[in-house]
DNA sequence: CACTCTGAGTAAACTATGTGTACTATCACT
DNA sequence: AGTGATAGTACACATAGTTTACTCAGAGTG
């Protein structure tokens, strides 16, 4: 981001939570992307992230994952269709629902969401030296505060 | 987002900082959508976002907005085309250099950027009465130190 | 001055990604 | 059996982005 720091300097006052929010995460979003790519991932593109994410995708139900990245089953369907023809994962019949379906990694899936696990704890770890280890910690308590809570929903 | 709330208990340290950091941004992303909707900019979308936020288009070249927004100079001229379409700004030459072109809001698209700063405004204020005043400004200081730092380029 | 090179803005074709509508199969309830 | 609701899927459609390519203005050079 190139906004203004070539010109005046910028304070805390300045800065509202959408930019302070939207600029790291995005930052960290491309990051993931790109090193999954670099670690020979190389189909992997941002709409994949949706699923390459904290609670990751094995053993949950299509529906349910189209609920959480916030997007119709018919996107997700389509998501995880791509995905699977990359290999990536696979749809298999629930066993105790006729109807369900369950996603499941490959191992190349497994692979890659490892990956992406181990790039954000090396980004944590970047942060942590970066800020000092009492400062991130209380920035990710402040934050959990936030994401308890009922602003987010 | 409907994560995992509903089953066990979940601690700081199970979240990691991408989540924690792209849940709030994206609630922050929505919220100003949809209050700049129900204020009756009803045209405004996702996309469009791009433009109204924090420092806005307003005399700035469509390369510049391009870099900012992280996109290529066509698509965002595209933006750009529609909101003039709607009327939330134009393109004019620029005084100095005749091939460079400098946007403008209209009078609708300052009202639609000062109604999404009030937005934000709002959120802050929310944010600072269910954190406190004390942990919301650290919050913002803490996120502060990390857009100034290497870490987000 | 003509000549070339570069950069800003634009335009059109192509690609992809999401939504809306619609269909099938299964479950629950009567 | 019959009805309605739900999970997953398929396809037409709209939307938004990138790639490729063009125009025009400015800078430098012979």
């Amino acid at each position: 981001m190139t906004f203004l720091r070539e010109n005046s300097p910028v304070k805390t006052k300045d800065m509202l939570i959408g930019a302070l929010l939207r600029v790291p995460a995005e930052a960290i979003h491309r990051r993931i992307i790109n090193d999954l790519n670099a670690a020979g991932f190389t189909e992997l593109s941002l709409p994949h992230m949706a699923l390459f994410r904290f609670p990751g995708p094995d053993g949950v139900r299509p529906g349910v994952l189209a609920e959480r990245a916030g997007m119709s089953k018919q996107a997700m369907n389509r998501l995880l269709g791509s995905l699977e023809d990359l290999g990536y994962l696979i749809r298999s019949d629930a066993p105790d629902e006729g109807r369900a379906r369950i996603v499941r990694f490959t191992k190349r899936g497994h692979a890659a969401y490892a990956k992406a696990m181990e790039v954000l704890r090396n980004i944590e770890r970047e942060w942590r030296a970066e800020l000092g280890p009492r400062d991130f910690a209380q920035l990710k308590e402040l934050l959990f505060r936030v994401w308890e809570s009922p602003l987010v929903r």
